[in-house]
DNA sequence: ATACCGTCTTTTTTT
DNA sequence: AAGACGGTAT
């Protein structure tokens, strides 16, 4: 392999560096994808098994990408054995040859936020504690944070009562909570996400000879975005990689934007402590952006305390001055957007592709989403409601899950929801009281409904009817042997999902178009992935998050998307809006770091706008409104983003504003040539 | 006890 | 657009 052909200095370092613990600290835009792709490329042109070769990374994009470019170098036969994915589908997949030993059995399946959420509130309820003092989402946080922690339900108040952001008693209700959570996953044959990683870990503490053979087997361990890893993912790549120290892992400080799920920017801080014979490159040429949309994110985030020491460059000269905008209101500021876009396709050779907008949360696109249509430009929304979050496919899927998993209690709940009339929250945790007491299936409960107390006769015929038609149909359809598309098809109608569920949805019309999508998703999974199985579609869905499904386009759109979607993505014209206190940095950020119960806060919002200002190639517009509509209709004065007076003004058009510096005005058109395209 | 309807609010980020 | 809430009908 040719690297000085491809590589810089740097770069060909870290290629270069195949055995011992390797810390690749490197900026947005300096090619650390680059260097990680063809690391493996070399580890397996010098002859390593493909097979021991393992690379973790956080999305399905990153793993894709890069197994994509891999393949490119090497072809695909070269790869075989590789495993390359994310954290999540790894230990799944290690978890999968290994169910018995963590408690779980075939059909088990991934409960995502919504599901987990769901499974606390009706503990709460069941428990009959104060829903405001006790809030599911805030339980779900918590105990998510101890599992991401490893933390074990009877060590909860212990870890957590000293950070006095409650009370003992608090926190000792909330170890209850936390308990019976993982005994209902553990009786409903089910993982969350952290599960995944938490139980892999278990698996391997637990079993040491599992260990010893994913150890043999992987003897060199390559991490991507480690900044982002948490503590079980820690745990995970250093127990994996111990044996050999072959640990390579690629971050950047900088970009560390995902502390609110558990990732632990000491990790990488701190990797040299970890591996003292660790060996450190710095990858700091930028090869994506002007020079002074370099310096000005530089200068932003100099202003963060937690960094480490690195510095970014470029080759490239200073290119166009990053315009500040103010508007009058987020409507203003959309058409100003709508307004600029036009401009840059129709004067300066730009097409719709080449642009972004990217903002602080998916609510903020409200008002582009308004503009954008009436000044004919088409756009693509990024993220946000996903086909898969659809309220016709998640109901679907629910029952797909039953077929799947017939010990999926929240399923089951979900489908008493829409079947059984006259039967809501209340009756329905007093039946799964009675099974749980009695030790039988809620399905046996159901043959003789009356027994549980407060179901008269005319609900009890109810409930025997539904068992009858839909659990025993089900459990009737999981016995048959066919092509899964098929017996989807057949539950499809066996339910008549189209007048129980999608007439009663309203919007018939667009739900049947989603619905039949979905069937033909089904089927095409089944053609392209021949021997697969219907667990495999819905645990593949599930760790997709649905996400990928609609990205691959080659549509001229501009891409609308949160910050933390852009991480990654590069364009060459971003525009990021609702610059604003409040938003960008998020209230929610605001309020922790004033209630001390995460003093990093702000930086980390601050990361956060700095990788969505070197998403930028060539030109970057920021904006933000002076007002808009608060709660009750009348108008709310905004702030700009504090972040904003960090920026370097000489370096920055501002001739639109004049909050931050009344004198200086700049001309958008003042050098045309500099903002062209070529 | 539950369903249903209208009104209001409310949106962090993701596997 | 979907949840949360509160009131009314069954």
């Amino acid at each position: 392999m040719d690297l000085a052909r491809f590589l810089n200095t740097e770069q060909q370092k870290a290629v270069r560096a195949l055995e011992g613990p390797v810390l690749v600290l490197a900026g947005a835009g300096s090619g650390k994808t680059r260097a990680l792709t063809y690391r493996t490329a070399r580890l397996i042109d010098n002859g390593v098994d493909p097979a021991n070769i393992l690379t973790l990374t956080f999305t399905n994009k990153a793993a894709d990408d890069m197994k994509g470019k891999i393949v490119k170098l090497l072809g695909k036969e070269r790869i075989k054995g590789m495993w390359l994915g994310t954290f999540h589908s790894i230990c799944l997949r290690i978890l999968r040859d290994n169910l018995a030993r963590v408690n779980r059995s075939e059909g088990c399946l991934i409960y995502d936020t919504t599901d987990s959420v769901d499974i606390i509130e009706d503990i709460i309820l069941e428990f009959g504690l104060d829903d405001l003092e006790y809030e599911a989402k805030i339980a779900y946080n918590i105990i998510q944070k101890a599992k991401m922690e490893l933390i074990a339900p009877e060590f909860l108040i212990k870890e957590y009562a000293r950070e006095n952001k409650g009370s003992q008693h608090y926190y000792q209700v909330l170890s209850r909570i936390y308990q019976e959570y993982e005994r209902v996953l553990l009786n409903n044959n089910s993982f969350d996400f952290n599960d995944l990683i938490k139980k892999t870990i278990e698996l391997f503490s637990k079993y040491p000879e599992i260990l010893r053979e994913y150890q043999n087997r992987f003897k060199y361990v390559q991490v991507d975005e480690y900044q982002d890893v948490n503590h079980a993912q820690y745990q995970i790549t250093s127990l994996l990689s111990e044996p050999e120290g072959n640990i390579f892992v690629v971050g950047d400080d900088w970009q560390g934007i995902y502390g609110f799920r558990g990732a632990d920017i000491k990790n990488i801080l701190e990797f040299e402590k970890d591996y003292p014979r660790a060996e450190i490159i710095k990858l700091e040429q930028n090869y994506r952006s002007t020079n002074n949309i370099i310096s000005v994110s530089n200068q932003l985030i100099s202003n963060n305390k937690q960094n480490k020491e690195k510095t970014a460059w470029t080759k490239e000269g200073d290119g166009a001055p990053i315009f500040l905008t103010r508007a009058k209101n987020p409507q203003v500021e959309a058409a100003y957007v709508a307004r600029r876009i036009n401009d840059l396709v129709n004067h300066y050779n730009y097409s719709y592709k080449d642009i972004a907008v990217l903002c602080r949360t998916n609510f903020q696109s409200h008002y582009i989403q308004q503009v954008f249509p009436r000044s004919h430009i088409p756009y693509q929304l990024i993220g946000g409601v996903s086909f898969f979050d659809r309220q016709e496919i998640r109901y679907f899927i629910n029952y797909l899950r039953l077929l799947v998993n017939p010990e999926d209690g929240l399923a089951l709940k979900r489908l008493f929801r829409i079947e059984a009339d006259g039967v809501g929250d209340v009756l329905l945790s007093e039946i799964n009281r009675y099974a749980r007491e009695h030790k039988i299936q809620v399905a046996d409960v159901l043959a003789d409904p009356t027994r549980v107390k407060g179901i008269g006769e005319k609900k009890a015929a109810n409930l025997i009817e539904f068992k009858l038609r839909v659990l025993d149909g089900i459990r009737g359809l999981r016995k048959m042997k066919m092509p899964f598309p098929r017996k989807a098809l057949q539950l499809y109608e066996l339910i008549d999902f189209e007048n129980n569920v999608i007439n009663e949805l309203g919007n018939t019309a667009e739900r049947l178009k989603y619905i039949n999508f979905f069937m033909e998703d089904i089927h095409n999974y089944h053609k392209y992935n021949p021997g697969s199985t219907l667990y495999d579609y819905l645990l593949i869905n599930e760790l997709l998050g649905g996400q990928d499904e609609l990205e691959e386009d080659n549509t001229d759109s501009v891409k609308v998307m949160t910050a933390h979607s852009a991480k990654g993505l590069e364009f060459p014209v971003v525009f990021i809006i609702a610059v604003e206190e409040d938003v960008f940095p998020h209230q929610k950020s605001l309020e922790e770091a004033a209630a001390g119960s995460n003093p990093y806060a702000v930086e980390e919002e601050r990361r956060l706008l700095y990788v969505a200002m070197t998403r930028a190639e060539k030109i970057l517009f920021m904006s933000f409104s002076q007002r808009k509509s608060g709660n009750n209709g009348e108008e709310k004065e905004v702030k700009p983003s504090r972040f904003l007076y960090e920026l370097p003004v000489e370096r920055m058009d501002l001739s639109s504003v004049d909050i931050l510096r009344k004198s200086r005005r700049l001309q958008f058109k003042k050098d045309p040539t500099i903002l062209k395209k070529n």
